[in-house]
DNA sequence: CTCCAGGTCCAGA
DNA sequence: TCTGGACATGGA
């Protein structure tokens, strides 16, 4: 089937680190799954090509294609910088990812690479979960020992992953509780997990949670945002990160994404 | 071989 | 609060 989607750009949202479970095969064709459905999409001008049973309306939710991204145009323009930005990476869009893939993609995204990262995915998807090219549920990796992640290539992170998923499999709620707080309430919540940090924790919840507040600040943004409003002195993440959410507010995250995938992409030098 | 990657944790100032 | 080093692994 084919859908008509307005103002959103597949390639530059799939492309930009938000989501690992996608593989881009010639003619720019993705290949994933969005809620457990098998989906194989691609777009040509407004529309996109869809192989799927997927229902319509989980492919919109998961897009978020009904949002109207001009109050975020609106704030990229407002900024010289910028602006740049917003003519290039038009319709890039965040993605309402499943929670838990979020939660335990972006343990595995610390101090490691997206090609690594997809890696590991994949590796995971193979060995661990019951249905194919689907992320395991916290459970299937909660009962394996830490050394069947090791072999899987997770390195040291595999403890951190292996309690995380133990504790979310014995405590779902946990999930609906970072939901329903407030940012400030949910970053001390999704930060107590092991190997999360203020980085990833801002990560989880933009791309799990839709906590657009969230500003993750990683080595690409804390350059470009040094070189763009810091005169390239050095300063610290927290700072960075305080001096966006006061800026750009409730959509903090969203500038983050356009910046990131900017910079990673060098439509922006850093 | 060395360096780096969507950082975190820990110890010591 | 801030700084320096360790940490697994694979690709460049």
């Amino acid at each position: 089937m084919k859908i008509k989607a307005v103002d959103f750009n597949l390639e530059a949202t799939l492309d930009s680190g938000q989501v690992f479970g996608f593989t881009k095969n010639k003619d720019k064709n993705y290949q994933g799954r969005i809620a457990g459905y098998e989906i194989e999409i691609s777009q040509m001008q407004d529309w996109l090509h869809i192989n799927s049973t997927l229902p319509q309306q989980k492919l919109v939710r998961y897009f978020d294609l009904e949002r109207n991204l001009n109050p975020v145009y609106e704030l990229i323009h407002r900024e010289e910088a910028l602006r740049p930005l917003a003519k290039k990476l038009r319709g890039l869009r965040l993605i309402q990812q499943d929670p838990w893939e979020a939660l335990a993609c972006f343990i595995l995204s610390s101090n490691n690479n997206v090609k690594r990262i997809q890696l590991i995915w994949r590796n995971l998807s193979d060995r661990l979960s019951s249905r194919k090219n689907q992320f395991p549920e916290a459970l299937e990796i909660a009962r394996v020992h830490e050394r069947t992640l090791r072999e899987l290539g997770l390195g040291y992170r595999a403890p951190y992953l292996l309690h995380t998923a133990q504790f979310i499999s014995k405590n779902e709620i946990s999930l609906q509780m970072i939901r329903q707080a407030p940012y400030e309430e949910a970053v001390e919540r999704v930060i107590a997990f092991p190997g999360i940090g203020p980085k990833v924790a801002d990560c989880v919840l933009l791309y799990g949670f839709q906590k657009y507040e969230a500003f993750p600040v990683d080595v690409w943004i804390l350059r470009a945002m040094r070189r763009l409003y810091f005169k390239n002195r050095k300063i610290s993440e927290e700072k960075i990160r305080q001096f966006a959410r006061k800026r750009w507010g409730s959509l903090a995250g969203y500038v983050q994404q356009y910046i990131f995938h900017a910079a990673r992409t060098g439509v922006i030098s850093v």
